[in-house]
RNA sequence: CGGUGAGUAGCGCAGCCUGGUAGCGCACCUGCCUUGGGAGCAGGGGGUCGCUGGUUCGAUUCCAGUCUCACCGACCA
């Protein structure tokens, strides 16, 4: 579907740019920075924004980008209500466990509601209510909408706000294969989109959260002021958040004769560090005790080799709790007897699980606190000496490591900046609200669902993030507020004027995306606010070029300048842009 | 919610320590001048100094409280 994006003519000077030279003070990242310099953006609140003329058309183009491939992937669009009433939050279960995101008040007769932060509830009930019959399926449906969520921290502009915009699409199949399909045919929706924009981008694998369900892939757009850390193996294809990422199987055992176990003196050797080089030993001869407790106060040991970091998430997981923290001083005193510093699992004074790391099964012989003030054990030998709960995966992998998934790779890090994220469902929602339909046998099945967003503010963000210099945006031309830009040196020059205007109506009647400068500004104000909004292409009309019949164009990506003849600007800069714009397939 | 810092003109800041009712740069308005990289000159408009209370003859300044915002941790498109 094509949304006209302009019905007026784009003169500059009657148009609603509103730059600004400086900096401003509260903007972190240079995408929010950007925007707000380039009169894309302004704040309203803490996290909500006004969509200003420049920055709505780019999001309406980045948004024609994802109807289109959603179109083309068979989702079907449809527009649910921001505002959803408690009962169908009350009746999945998230009413409760969803918390202070979500934003709740009451209407004149006291009954409840939510600013909807996402919209499984409802479309699941809307699909409750009309699908009766496997013959409907599959379906998927979705929405481009305004999605409220009251973060504990609204930062770095369009990129984490409490009020943004979202693309979010959920599939309706009768069984976990049929679901796969649709999976990855959004899967590769979405590879495409993020191509489309010119995007350097990475889908990894990733923890489900809150959203819940059995596996999900992020798109993950590279930028090193990315939230978020992704591993990808340099050799195969595997990546994934590195909440998610597996390490690798350590499967060498150590042969080393059993030595006795021994308490030695540490004093004020509280780290690991510290221990290791008292008693001039390797750091990965040690072992890490860590104590976390849950939201509903159990307690839980970690151990990990010395050098290595826990993955809190993959403990939190294991363990099946909903929230996890490090134990106060006072818990683990009452569990281990010690301080910390000198924690370890021998002589525990509570029976709580020890989660030990895998990488701990092949360390023989090790370095350990005693759970006593300045004491440590050597020579520690599992079996022997202790006992653990189970060998699980809770390290997080580092650069360098070996791939969990082929043999030869290393894994490297990024950053990242989550702009799409897909989940398989399967029927965690389906079940809750009981949406069912009869199979070809007239028995009635619970459905499988998909759940899939994109972040639209956030994806335009990111590309500005990623695509940008000293003077400013640098527009990758899919996601442009405008493909090219004529420009007009000096407004009271009649001769100028009227070839600037010409060439702007011409770009006009072949479907080019302009913008006519035709301020009364001195030239070095035009060129830098054209610079600062980011548009691909620029035409600069001046006196002197147009008395050997040129104007110039300068390509904002690359810097190059080139002189064209009046007759040939027109069709040259449209042909740039239709090369430019050529779909992958 | 915890930790840190900040609220003075549209934006960026100074003044506060050592109380006497506010200033600078940019932006804005008028005029002149200027027109290939945010020019120059002259004139001008705009502030209950976040809010509330206290101390004081007098508070932007000192004290207390409160609100808001930004940054660092858990959440997430």
């Amino acid at each position: 579907m094509d949304v006209p994006l302009w019905g007026c003519l784009m003169f500059y000077s009657r148009y609603f740019i509103p730059t600004i030279k400086e900096t401003p003070s509260d903007a972190e990242v240079i995408s929010h920075q950007l925007m707000l310099r380039a009169g894309m953006i302004r704040k309203l609140a803490s996290g909500i924004y006004n969509y200003l003329p420049l920055g709505l058309r780019s999001i309406r183009k980045f948004e024609n980008i994802v109807r289109e491939e959603m179109n083309k992937a068979d989702a079907i669009e449809m527009l649910m209500p921001s505002v959803q009433p408690a009962e169908l939050w009350q009746e999945s279960g998230r009413w409760a466990f969803y918390g202070k995101e979500l934003l709740r008040f009451k209407d004149r007769k006291d009954a409840e509601f939510c600013m909807g932060p996402t919209h499984e509830e409802v479309i699941t009930d809307m699909v409750r209510r009309e699908i009766k019959s496997y013959r409907q399926m599959p379906l998927n449906f979705y929405q481009i909408q305004t999605k409220f969520r009251d973060e504990i921290r609204p930062r770095f502009g369009l990129m984490r706000g409490r009020e943004f915009i979202m693309k979010d699409a959920y599939s309706f199949d009768v069984d976990s294969h049929a679901a796969d399909l649709s999976y990855n045919k959004m899967f590769n929706a979405y590879m495409r989109i993020f191509e489309r924009c010119g995007l350097n981008f990475r889908a990894v694998e990733a923890d489900t959260g809150s959203i819940g369900g059995s596996s999900s892939h992020e798109f993950m757009v590279l930028a090193d002021s990315g939230e978020d850390a992704i591993v990808s193996c340099d050799a195969c294809r595997y990546a994934a958040n590195v909440e998610k990422a597996e390490s690798p199987l350590f499967s060498a055992v150590s042969s080393a004769t059993i030595e006795p176990l021994q308490k030695v003196l540490t004093p004020e050797m509280k780290t690991i560090a510290d221990v290791a080089s008292f008693l001039k030993i390797a750091v990965d001869k040690t072992i890490k005790t860590l104590v976390y407790v849950s939201d509903a106060g159990e307690l839980a040991m970690a151990l990990l080799r010395g050098d290595h970091e826990l993955n809190e998430l993959k403990l939190k997981n294991h363990l099946g709790w909903d929230e996890i923290q490090m134990a106060t001083e006072e818990q683990i005193l009452a569990c281990t007897g010690s301080p910390v510093g000198f924690l370890g699992p021998i002589g525990l004074k509570q029976d709580i699980p020890v989660i030990a790391d895998r990488v701990v099964q092949g360390m023989t012989n090790v370095v350990l606190g005693a759970n006593e003030v300045d004491q440590h054990y050597i020579n520690a030998n599992r079996g022997r000496d202790f006992e653990v709960s189970g060998f699980v995966d809770i390290r997080t992998v580092e650069a360098g490591d070996a791939c969990p998934r082929c043999d030869s790779g290393k894994l490297e890090m990024w950053r990242g900046i989550e702009v799409g994220h897909v989940f398989k469902l399967g029927t965690k929602y389906s079940k809750a609200l009981n949406a069912t339909y009869l199979d070809a046998n007239g028995r009635e099945q619970i459905v499988f669902m998909g759940c899939y967003g994109i972040g639209i503010g956030r994806t335009v963000a990111a590309a500005i993030e990623q695509n940008h210099d000293e003077n400013g945006i640098i527009f990758p031309i899919a996601i442009a507020p405008f493909h090219c830009s004529v420009v007009a040196v000096n407004t009271k020059d009649a001769g100028v004027m009227a070839a600037a205007e010409e060439i702007y109506f011409c770009l006009e009647k072949l479907g080019v995306e302009v913008l006519f400068d035709d301020r009364d500004e001195r030239p070095g104000i035009k060129f830098k606010d054209n610079d600062l909004i980011g548009i691909p292409l620029r035409i600069v009309v001046g006196s002197k070029g147009l008395a050997e019949g040129k104007v110039e164009m300068k390509i904002r990506s690359t810097g190059e300048v080139k002189l064209l003849v009046l007759e040939e600007v027109a069709t040259t800069i449209k042909q740039l842009i239709d090369a430019a714009l050529v779909h992958p397939e």
